[in-house]
RNA sequence: CGGGGCAUAGCUCAGCCUGGCUAGAGCGCUUGCUUUGGGAGCAAGAGGUCGUGAGUUCGAAUCUCACUGCCCCGACCA
């Protein structure tokens, strides 16, 4: 009975980050590597990359955009055209100098040939706009080449001190969106509708509710003229940024020279934005619906929908019951539903719900003898609504009930995710108005997201860093927050006058 | 980069202080039998350059020194 010390997951509430790694271990999502601050994906992770590929590079393209590659490596030059950008990015730079080894004099290994260093040192990407920049250029000389609507789905690196699985690693998988536009008013309204994409995908898919805002200057992509954000929730209270979408101006065209030609026969600089989601998203994921037993996940980034256990006691039960399996997965194939029958054999029923629970399967269905002679299945679904009736997890149904139940079954959980983490976020939501106020919110009543007047300076912001460990996470869009979030008022700090909150938060 | 800690089986760790027989435990893994409606039991078995190098010693996982790597805290984090 006694659980097994590998299965151990280490309650929320014992220790938040302790938790995490261990719902990702246990669920076999992801694992450190031999190189630090990388990490492996493992099929289970992957495989959750891979439908959330898939949601975003529909909507990418049903927003006309299409896919391409560029180079892993950008020459240094390139990164030290755009000020801001350099600035940005020089301190988390994996360079390349040599293009050779050789086999060390006392043949004990290999080492770098000093005869073969670059006479231009190369840049691992941390982001590809200098090197789509310096194509765009070659592509663009009349508004009628524009606009340029261009994905890539990459990985990049960025040298970071610190790392965690899925949320900051030194390399990792993202898409990011590089487009080119004739006007100032089309360049914007192409920022805002990726970032409203990125939303869609987050509430609708991942049912992760998020504020979508603007950032402020200090929180600012190196090389853009205003960035904007979606920002969530996660069950510790802390906010994560979840995707970002920049309108960089013409900031990149002035870096790169890249000009065309109007419709009035007259040059000028091309508009441009960049906009991305990460591999960071399995880690909202996490955070965002996960409990003590392991992984949730929402059944439209589930890779598997349900599993199938068969119980038996002899061979004639094992029969009846591994018939009744098969049919039962010919059928739900058929509903276009991915389902994995666990015939593994010697392994106990319960220790095979242990099992998927932890991987965040969210429907299991149990047949047993009973159940076949019966005509019945048993679903279960992974997690419970709060408040709920505890034995409304199973549902004994008529097989042909069970099945036509299932569909709906996983919608409804899908929904059921959505509310509760919106309902998670509104208990810890709180419209502030008096800087001891805010004091007592995060000090005392472990904080969550604050939405405070603000007028204050850069400084002022790092000051609320230091004594609260907060953060300005965006200045969100009207019609987002509680009651009164859309006032005017006074600045918290400063007492100015300010006509919009601010959400506040810790953050990842 | 500063402060602290750790390095022994796939994982978590004991053994080190006070040097001494064949280096251990739990979990995991393999095989067999018995089991199976919420993490099964028994039996047998595989698995180790004790991070690396040097030193002290008759003898080093254990003591000394150097090196390397990792973790935590801080700094840093478009």
């Amino acid at each position: 009975m006694a659980k097994t010390d590998s299965s151990r997951i280490t309650p929320r509430n014992a220790d938040y980050s302790k938790w995490y790694l261990d719902v990702i271990r246990e669920a076999q999502l992801a694992d450190y590597s031999a190189v630090r601050g990388c990490m492996v994906i493992r099929p289970n992770g992957y495989a959750i990359w891979e439908k959330l590929q898939r949601e975003l590079d529909d909507r990418f393209k049903d927003t006309g955009h299409r896919n391409a590659y560029f180079p892993l490596f950008i020459p240094v030059s390139f990164l030290s055209k755009e000020a801001q950008h350099v600035e940005g990015f020089a301190k988390e730079c994996a360079i390349v100098t040599h293009h050779r080894l050789r086999a060390k004099a006392d043949k004990s290994g290999v080492e770098v040939d000093p005869a073969s260093a670059l006479e231009e040192p190369l840049v691992v990407r941390p982001t590809s706009e200098t090197i789509i920049w310096s194509a765009y250029k070659t592509w663009i000389q009349s508004y009628r080449d524009l606009p340029i609507l261009i994905n890539q789905w990459a990985n990049i690196v960025r040298w970071e001190m610190r790392t965690r699985l899925f949320l900051r690693t030194a390399e990792f998988l993202w898409q990011e969106g590089h487009t080119a536009h004739a006007t100032e008013k089309e360049a914007i309204e192409e920022t805002h509708r990726m970032l409203d994409v990125y939303r869609d995908v987050a509430e609708n898919v991942m049912a992760t509710p998020v504020i979508c805002g603007a950032k402020t200057p200090g929180e600012r992509f190196a090389g853009a003229v205003e960035s904007f954000s979606i920002e969530a929730m996660m069950q510790d209270r802390k906010a994560l940024q979840a995707g970002t979408s920049h309108y960089l101006g013409q900031n990149f065209a002035k870096a790169f020279d890249v000009k065309f030609l109007n419709a009035e026969g007259k040059t000028e600089l091309v508009y441009a934005t960049s906009w991305g989601v990460s591999t960071r998203l399995i880690g909202a994921l996490i955070m965002t619906h996960s409990d003590d037993t392991g992984l949730i996940l929402p059944p439209k980034l589930a890779p598997l929908h349900a599993v199938i256990v068969p119980i038996y006691k002899n061979d004639d039960e094992k029969a009846k019951v591994y018939g009744e399996c098969e049919r039962v997965i010919a059928e739900l194939k058929t509903q276009d539903l991915a389902v994995h029958w666990d015939n593994r054999e010697g392994i106990s029923p319960g220790a095979k719900y242990f099992d998927w629970e932890v991987r965040g399967v969210p429907l299991r269905i149990e047949v047993g003898p009973r159940d076949v002679d019966g005509g019945n299945l048993v679903l279960v679904r992974r997690f419970q609504v709060e408040g709920a009736d505890p034995k409304a997890k199973k549902e004994i149904l008529p097989r042909a009930q069970a099945l036509a139940r299932v569909k709906s079954l996983l919608e409804e959980m899908q929904r059921q995710l959505l509310e509760r983490a919106i309902a998670f976020r509104a208990t810890h939501t709180r419209v502030i108005n008096s800087i001891e106020e805010y004091e007592r919110f995060f000090k005392e009543e472990g904080g969550g997201f604050a939405w405070v007047h603000w007028a204050g300076t850069h400084n002022d912001e790092e000051e609320m860093a230091k004594r609260y460990q907060t953060s300005i996470r965006n200045i969100p869009f009207p019609g987002q927050g509680p009651a009164g979030s859309d006032d005017q008022g006074k600045c918290i700090l400063t007492g100015k006058p300010s006509a919009r909150r601010v959400v506040m938060a810790e953050a990842y």
